[in-house]
DNA sequence: AATGAATGAGGATTCATTCAT
DNA sequence: TATGAATGAATCCTCATTCAT
């Protein structure tokens, strides 16, 4: 247990730290149902109510983390679309792409997030949760959809923003098939249902250069 | 309740109907967590037990009503394509889209089970019954996919399943952004949050569109 | 455990009687709050869940216990009160009270079940439980109010009824003071605090004749 | 929140009487299982830890309210006995009934905490909170008994006190009578069910009466 | 004296699944 | 085959209370 109380703001950000790092250990050890509060609040050495002090509910817990993912990934995300503005990079379809699936591909975490938010994460929070959470959001997608903007020279006003949305899409569907239960992958390790196996990487990859390719094509 | 034992193959498959249509059913009112196995038995007209003895878990039973919506979608498709192979219309990327947006968007229920199926329904399934169900996925996947082959001249040969198990990783992703909780809709009212209001059918059907231009695109 | 299952409802109303009975033993040992169902369960020699096939709440199957007591009492009295009708003994004030004192002297589960009826169980039970529950009262309550009225002849019709109703809220009300917590008692057991230790029989004899001695007084 | 420390006695009361009034607005508005000691502490303008400074426990907190709420009706009682005998009015059951009746329905919060004293409060005070209590509501007693005694002469020395703990109880029972749970208000608001509905005022008025005029006729 | 962060005990209830009949 | 009684795992969250500051 910690030796002293989180009395200043700083403290209480160590302590939610610790809490979000516990919980994101061990969402990356399991699955989001086999997690336990108990578990969670073990590994960040408080209490059980202390976690429901720093967060509503367990869902609530899990959607900071995923909060907290978007942020890390929108950061990224700015800054390399600025870095190719400043050096007057030329911004390709597949170099767009390359980037946006490097930089996903290093949160799988995120990605399972992601996969889980609708059917899982956003079904126990309250109105303000939620609107704080797409608000949030929303408000990200713009900024970073501006910048696609200046990067992607066929996407119109607007239409940075609803391209994030959709690659959100993109990696929600792709995800699911790319992993999906142990059970289902055993039974793809038959022969013949090679066509199953799909790398989430790379087909998120194909999808996104011909989606792109297609909305660039069709703005001409 | 049935007055005697189903004793013949014909009534066996009466039975099994009988709890398909029930589950249907209720999965038409309610989500998916919100149906009690009681209640299914008792739409079917059959004791709690008998659903086990048609289908191994809750799970399963709504699998069933996946593979058959799916069926009953092939089954559209493949007629769809054929006819248009018979009158030798040309098959354009959009008539394609129109296509599959209209058979898609008339079996909503199939659109939830395919949103559930990699997060729920797949989870608690023997080897046995996830091989089944793949298998006659994959069978029907690469039937109606050689009949896309030949529809979209674009596509190589193979191409037409990866085709749809694209366009089934489409339909999770629209469908979740598309059809959020509760508890989120309410929070997309709110001014300012129109972005995320999506429609599913219309996503699906641009989302679609511009990626089988890019893939026709790129394969010039 | 039960070798077999209730399939008769001869078989099922032995096993309520086997959980009833349990937590009758069980109520006898401890305070409500202190009872668990999973302790009701093993001495009644099933699961839990099965308590839960029998009565819907905690709750409710504590008021099915009082529900019972209130019967047997009920048929006591009316019993005793057909056998004085018959003996043609004159019922005096002093009779009756003797009557009623001994009769619920002699079910001091009973008395505390009444005494915690509208505080704790009456919370949690639904609509058509409260109902029924209210509607066997009033039955009994009428039944034996007649034979009441036929015993007392200051009380005119209706009021037997109204007497046993009253009876009720005295037997709450005076075990509430007879029956303290037992820190309570402990500061009892200081001198000068004698006036606070109330014999529940005595009180309810002395109040109850007082009671109907004014009744009558009044009547006349 | 209070800008200073309470140093000084009075600074004290003040808080404490904060607490008591927070805890008696909610109480009149919740019940008590409702109220929360967090809720009380924002009320009052203090921090939780606060209100436990000058109560040990939840339960002495409101048994600190019914407290008072027994002292403004002594010292009501007190001076309207004081009145009578002074007046030399000669006082009736019926006089005095009134005079009871008025003054305890002037007071529901008293009514409704006198109704969970025994069940909910008394159940977690540690021994000397409850002698204190005692203690006091003895002393009280036997002071507002005596004048009760000069003013109904057929009470006895000591009766006054034991009449004034019968009306304790009457109270109990009589309140939980009167107001049942809301459930089972629902319950008896169908047709037949009227002979449930007591109002506690007229059932306490008749109650007392005819207990009084019983202790009055059997006194000769 | 005041604060408010931390604690952690505490338990009814549901429901998918099984299996005796 | 059909039944439906029996099973029992599974767990989040509240909130009165404490105590470090």
């Amino acid at each position: 247990m910690f030796k002293c109380r989180a009395m200043s703001p700083e403290q209480k950000l160590e302590r939610r730290r610790a809490i979000l790092d516990a919980a994101l250990q061990l969402f990356q050890e399991m699955p989001f149902d086999a997690i336990g509060i108990g578990e969670v609040a073990k590994r960040a050495g408080v209490a059980k109510g202390t976690v429901y002090l720093y967060f509503k509910t367990k869902e609530a817990l899990f959607l900071a983390l995923q909060s907290e993912a978007f942020e890390s990934w929108f950061d990224e995300m700015d800054a390399r679309l600025k870095e190719m503005q400043a050096a007057q990079e030329s911004c390709t379809v597949d170099r767009f792409v390359d980037l946006v699936g490097r930089s996903i591909q290093g949160r799988p975490a995120m990605i399972r997030l992601i996969a889980i938010s609708h059917a899982v994460l956003e079904r126990n929070i309250d109105f303000s949760a939620a609107l704080g959470l797409k608000q949030t959001l929303r408000s990200r997608m713009f900024g970073t959809g501006s910048l696609l903007e200046a990067c992607l020279p066929f996407l119109k006003s607007g239409e940075g923003a609803q391209l994030l949305l959709r690659i959100y899409a993109l990696v929600i569907g792709i995800q699911s098939v790319a992993e999906p239960t142990p059970i289902v992958q055993q039974a793809l390790e038959k022969p013949g249902m090679e066509c199953f196996k799909i790398n989430f990487l790379d087909e998120f990859s194909e999808i996104l250069t011909a989606l792109l390719n297609g909305l660039a094509y069709q703005a001409r």
